[in-house]
Formats: C-alpha cells, sequence, structure tokens
DNA sequence: CATCTGACAGAGA
DNA sequence: GTCTCTGCCAGAT
C-alpha cells in the first residue's frame, strides 16, 4: 500500500471550499500516526496535482510552506473558494468547525473502494 | 548503524 | 482558551 498515492487520492476528495486537517488525511490513509508525512508529501510534491491548499494543521493554521508559487497563495486560493481566512497571532487561519471537511462514512467506504481498486 | 528534522497530533496541566 | 511534553515515522545526513 502507497500511502503518498492514498494522500493524494484523498486530496482530491476535498470539496471546495472546505479544509481538512493533516491528521483527517492520514486517518483516511489507515495511517492515523503518518500526519507529518502528509504534510512531507505535500512539501514535497508527491502528491500530484492534488489540492494541498485545502490541508491544514490542527488548528486550522494554513502552515504555508512556500510549495505555492507566492505567498499568500494558499489564502488566496482558498478565499477564492469561499473559505473565510483570518490573520492571527499564529499566522492565516481557518474556521475548522465553519469550513471543515465532515467526512461522511460515504466518503470513506468510497476512499476503501479506490484504494482497492487502484491497489494502493 | 545513530541522529536529526519536520506543511503534525493528542494528552495533560 | 493556553502551553508544554511526548509519540510518530519517512527521509536526509
Amino acid at each position: 500500500m502507497n500511502f503518498y498515492e492514498r494522500a493524494a487520492l484523498v486530496c482530491e476528495q476535498i470539496p471546495k471550499g472546505k479544509t481538512a486537517t493533516y491528521g483527517q488525511i492520514a486517518l483516511l490513509c489507515g495511517k492515523p500516526k503518518n500526519a507529518r508525512q502528509v504534510g512531507y508529501a505535500l512539501n514535497r510534491g508527491l502528491a500530484g496535482d492534488a489540492p494541498a491548499h485545502r490541508v491544514v494543521n490542527a488548528k486550522g493554521i494554513l502552515s504555508g510552506a512556500a510549495s505555492f508559487a507566492t505567498p499568500n497563495l494558499q489564502k488566496q486560493m482558498l478565499e477564492q473558494e469561499g473559505v473565510k481566512v483570518t490573520w492571527t497571532e499564529d499566522g492565516w487561519r481557518v474556521d475548522l468547525k465553519k469550513d471543515g471537511w465532515k467526512n461522511t462514512m460515504e466518503d470513506a467506504l468510497w476512499l476503501r473502494n479506490e484504494f482497492d481498486a487502484r491497489d494502493i
């Protein structure tokens, strides 16, 4: 099973206008403890064309390492999708209560099937 | 091999 | 809500 391929697939399922956390991605990939690897994957572009801008840490902070063309690009893209991004002491933050991706059982089942179908 | 690092998270105070 | 401490694990050195 390839964790990175899974991570990419999961990221692609994040609905537009919603955000998911690294831990959430890791969980859906079947590796609850690999949150850091999710970040690593996105950082290294190992997640293909997955929408990395919709992935934030557990606090909703845009961790913003520079795999974006310009600083604040992540923020811009999120706002473009209707996500409210506010500045805080810690940096740009989204409201996970409002714009966080709520996984449904169907999302999980769908993913399970895809993983199985693609043997990853 | 041993260590260190990091787009992280959870538990406890 | 905050802050600190600990566990994680793939990659790099």
